[in-house]
DNA sequence: AGAAACCATTGATAGTCATCAAGAAAAAAG
DNA sequence: CTTTTTTCTTGATGACTATCAATGGTTTCT
């Protein structure tokens, strides 16, 4: 056993993300206006809220009055298709959970921790009203909102057209890798917090599928999987399979 | 055959969207700041520009300069995978064609006219620098990225997790049911005006496929569809069969 | 530590959908 | 209007993947 497993599982410290990685810094530093500085961020961010694995943070259809940044620990997002909670995402360390909510009066969605979390969170009224006032910060809001449309839009592309279910797991895991990049992580080497379910679920194939399709990535050479650690043989292989290049080399 | 039909057949003048209907509609009309009326968006917008069909409207990298709405007619987008190009989306009239290319230097995808189309445009460099020192302007901004964050992530999950390729079409349809709805269009009657295999492609099915499901969706009484122009029998009993209340009654 | 619940894995079978082939229909071009 | 090209449609076959069933392994709870 490796010490980075060791330390996940007696679970000394949380592994917080560095607030510069988070996709929420940009309204949680403080703003210049001309000589002034304003440090009102830091009064209506609640930092690290805790939750424990099994928890909803909310409910889809419940008032969305907070904007969530995950800290430590990664969640699942589940939405209600026809009579049954379906797995529409994961989130990790870094990422922001329903963006979207911002213009919306409710979640579109539900969230669940899938391990042990820390939470950043923001008041959504007192973050419009000051975005409303404080230009600076209504760019930077700008920023959030498209840097997310664009990272959805990318992650669409990966999996919509005609990919087979083995392209459709390979992309899985890139996106994953990328996401695990951009938060500041090894990206080679990870874990998956989700289950083998819940994987299949998001990507609509079986779960014998998903353990069949994991272990001929195997067989071939391009990523090597135990339990829930994976590892990226070659990112420039497994990029070329898939047939997107989202990690630059 | 309907006038409907022969208006579009003979074309003696496009079918022009309503520019309220316009999803570019905030960016286009005038700001008021204080007891002023700024116009100057009627400076920076080029209104109907003509394309033929078949015609590139821009390429996947080419550097973005201009924001673009179409006006009247459709177009599909296509960005290069493996070797070829596969469909990605379609856009109808009042729709914004690429969003994301906002903050990034270049287009993420080619644009193709599927008919003779309209496209009214607007510059991006203008509007960047309007919007920074107009807090209106930047308002109004965010709002329409948001909202395509929102219309992307409801198609996102339409389309993923278990569906089999029946409700795969059937949701393709009440998709573009849909936003012709928001576009102020009939949903229940409107023209597909893409080929059978731009579909096929952009579902990740078959050509043979997608032909056979129509049928089989023609036969289970809940649409009719015959060559490029489809009518919805009852939205409900669509929106049941695909699991998904987009639109409500 | 032991029991219970959950999760991962493997094999066998059946259903769905891609592929190939061939021809009909529609649209575009001359 | 006729030719040419593109698109649409149908049938037959095979590959891929969901489903069912059974078992072993892991984690959680008491």
């Amino acid at each position: 056993m490796s010490s980075d497993e060791q330390k996940i599982l007696t679970k000394p410290e949380p592994d917080y993300i560095a607030c510069d990685k988070c996709h929420l810094s940009p309204l949680c530093s403080p703003v210049t206006v001309g000589a002034h500085a304003y440090d009102f961020t830091g009064k209506m961010v609640n930092r690290r809220h805790y939750f424990k694995r099994g928890e909803m943070i909310f409910k889809q259809g419940d008032k969305a009055e907070l904007i969530f940044a995950i800290s430590a620990g990664s969640l699942k997002l589940t939405a209600h298709v026809k009579d049954n909670d379906r797995v529409i995402d994961f989130r990790i360390p870094g990422e922001l959970i329903d963006v979207c909510s911002l213009n919306e009066g409710s979640y579109a969605y539900s969230a669940q921790a899938l391990e042990d979390i820390y939470l950043c969170e923001i008041g959504k009224e007192t973050l419009n009203d000051i975005a409303s006032q404080i230009p600076e910060v209504q760019g930077r809001l700008m920023k959030v909102v498209s840097q997310e449309l664009i990272n959805i839009q990318k992650s669409s592309m990966l999996m919509h057209g005609n990919i087979n279910s083995e392209e459709k797991i390979a992309a899985f895991i890139l996106n994953l890798a990328w996401r695990y990049k951009n938060s500041g992580y090894s990206y080679t080497r990870f874990k998956l917090s989700m289950t083998r379910t819940d994987i299949a679920d998001f990507l609509g194939l079986s779960k014998e599928t998903v353990i069949r399709l994991f272990k001929k990535l195997q067989n071939s050479k391009l990523i090597q999987i135990e339990g829930k650690s994976i590892r990226i043989n070659s990112v420039d292989a497994l990029q070329h399979f898939v047939g997107i290049k989202l990690i630059s080399s």
